[in-house]
RNA sequence: GGAGAGAUGGCAGAGUGGUCGAAUGCGCCUGACUCGAAAUCAGGUGUGCCCUUACGGGUACCGGGGGUUCGAAUCCCUCUCUCUCCGCCA
């Protein structure tokens, strides 16, 4: 959620991020409940402190006395009024938020203008398709794929999207995460180990309730949440908290398997381990002093990148235009690694800073040395990294003339070995 | 799963339906005393929202939601969480 105070004090900032973001947004209605809503407030609130006043005068008069029964019936006629007036205000405010809740946050200034994908920037690239085995194909075509990713048994026990990873599918699965893990330690992040089911509050400080429901898997009996990243939890950990200003940075990073139903994008680009229903990921988060945090933006976004060349991968960094940026960044990076038997550049980071917007609406903050007063935190989050979508260039980009796949020297020590055998 | 107890400010802990945003203690901040510190004394010390250029004013919040009442921290209903005991269990 952004700043009321800045949609009423600078309406065209937000009308200029609306069109920014090639978003369409009624803003003048926005506009019109807002005032319509502090003019019921201050309705309301004068009622109550006219019923306030009675109160101290009744508690000093005799109960039973002529002067206080005129005064009840006085006030019945008030508390009737304010039991309106109220209802009204309840209706207005639940309008009001709903509409609070369509706004974008604004786009920072360094963010390109374009309308969708195509307006990215390549920010940087590192790599290219000529280091890539000329043996490299599609990971589904490897001989002897299913048989350490094992899709179809995966359908059968619970359905498409949710592949068994076995033998040295598995125990690349766990290097990878572990790696991910390791150096994210080694680079200042806090390992964390979350819950990963949510109640409705966390999903909803996120954003990701009311709108997006279809996208997360739903416990029957509890109202729970199977979570779609680790981002959920962590950055619930501090919900409704003012924290110390010395503790700021806080640098944390949590592996949980990920869960999305991801409804309706069915069709293209899901096969094999490209979009799956489970999968695995590390996940970067950032909680930062506000003058900071496009820094530490650009320092999470080098750590995602170092993993990648660790990996001797070749990837790209996109500096995400407005139209293609969410609804909730202010400015983002999409890290896309290069799968050289699809031929195409595949998602593996998306780094994020959010400023104030996930706070605003978590109630994370910190208690600034400056003015003594509770201030929000900047979040910024970022995957460190997605594993299915490694494992897909590593597979492809190594495959080697016998059918096997070169390991990556950075990943030997937790692989246990330097080649994986489909055998 | 069964039985019981509880949830009040940074912490501990009072609170009779009315003058309770809430006693008291601790903590913290400022000042006095001191060469300095400790001790002592005096004052201050929550958060959100609305109005106001400002000074300031108003209102809400005693786990969440609902109800009774002219008026609720206090009474009623409901949910959540915590603790204790029993059962089950990786």
């Amino acid at each position: 959620m952004i700043d009321p105070k800045l949609l009423r004090e600078s309406p065209d900032t937000v009308r200029a991020a609306i069109a920014k973001k090639h978003l369409q947004v009624d803003l003048d209605a926005v506009l019109a409940l807002d005032a319509q809503w502090r003019s019921q407030l201050a309705e309301v609130e004068s009622l109550r402190a006219k019923q306030k006043a009675a109160n101290n005068e009744m508690a000093a008069a005799k109960k039973g006395t002529p002067e206080f029964l005129a005064k009840v019936q006085e006030m019945r006629a008030v508390a009737a009024q304010v039991r309106d007036k109220e209802a009204q205000l309840t209706e207005t405010e639940a309008k009001w938020k709903s509409a609070m809740l369509t706004l974008p946050n604004i786009p920072h200034s360094s963010v390109p203008e374009g309308a969708g994908a195509d307006e990215n920037v390549v920010h940087a690239t590192n790599g290219s398709n000529e280091v890539v085995s000329a043996h490299a194909k599609a990971h589904w075509d490897i001989p002897g794929f299913e048989k350490l990713f094992d899709f179809g048994r995966g359908s059968k026990v619970t359905g498409a999207g949710f592949p068994f990873y076995v033998g040295d599918g598995a125990r690349l699965v766990r290097a990878l995460i572990q790696f991910f893990l390791d150096e994210g330690g080694k680079a200042g992040y806090q390992e964390v180990n979350p819950p990963i089911v949510v109640n409705a509050a966390s999903a909803t400080a996120v954003g990701q309730l009311p709108d997006k429901e279809g996208m997360m898997y739903q416990t029957v009996e509890d109202q729970f949440y199977l979570v779609p990243t680790a981002e959920t939890p962590l950055t619930n950990f501090y919900r409704d908290e003012i924290l110390d200003e010395a503790v700021l940075p806080v640098f944390r990073c949590a592996y949980t398997p990920c869960f999305r139903r991801e409804a309706g994008s069915h069709g293209k680009d899901v096969r094999g381990l490209n979009r799956l229903h489970q999968f695995d990921k590390v996940e970067l988060l950032k909680w930062v002093h506000p003058t900071r945090s496009y820094d530490e933006l650009e320092s999470l976004r080098n750590h995602a990148e170092s993993l990648l060349q660790k990996l001797e991968l070749p990837y790209r960094v996109l500096l995400m235009c407005g139209g293609d940026l969410g609804f909730s960044q202010s400015k983002k990076y999409d890290l896309e690694v290069w799968s050289g038997g699809q031929k195409r550049w595949l998602e593996v980071s998306s780094c994020s800073n959010f400023e104030t917007f996930q706070a605003r609406r978590a109630q994370i903050r910190f208690r600034s040395k400056e003015s003594g007063k509770p201030e929000l935190v900047h979040t910024i989050n970022g995957s460190g990294l997605a594993v299915p979508r490694v494992l897909s260039a590593l597979l492809e980009n190594n495959l080697q003339a016998d059918g096997t796949v070169r390991i990556p020297a950075a990943l030997v020590p937790y692989f246990g070995k330097a080649t994986l055998s489909f055998q």
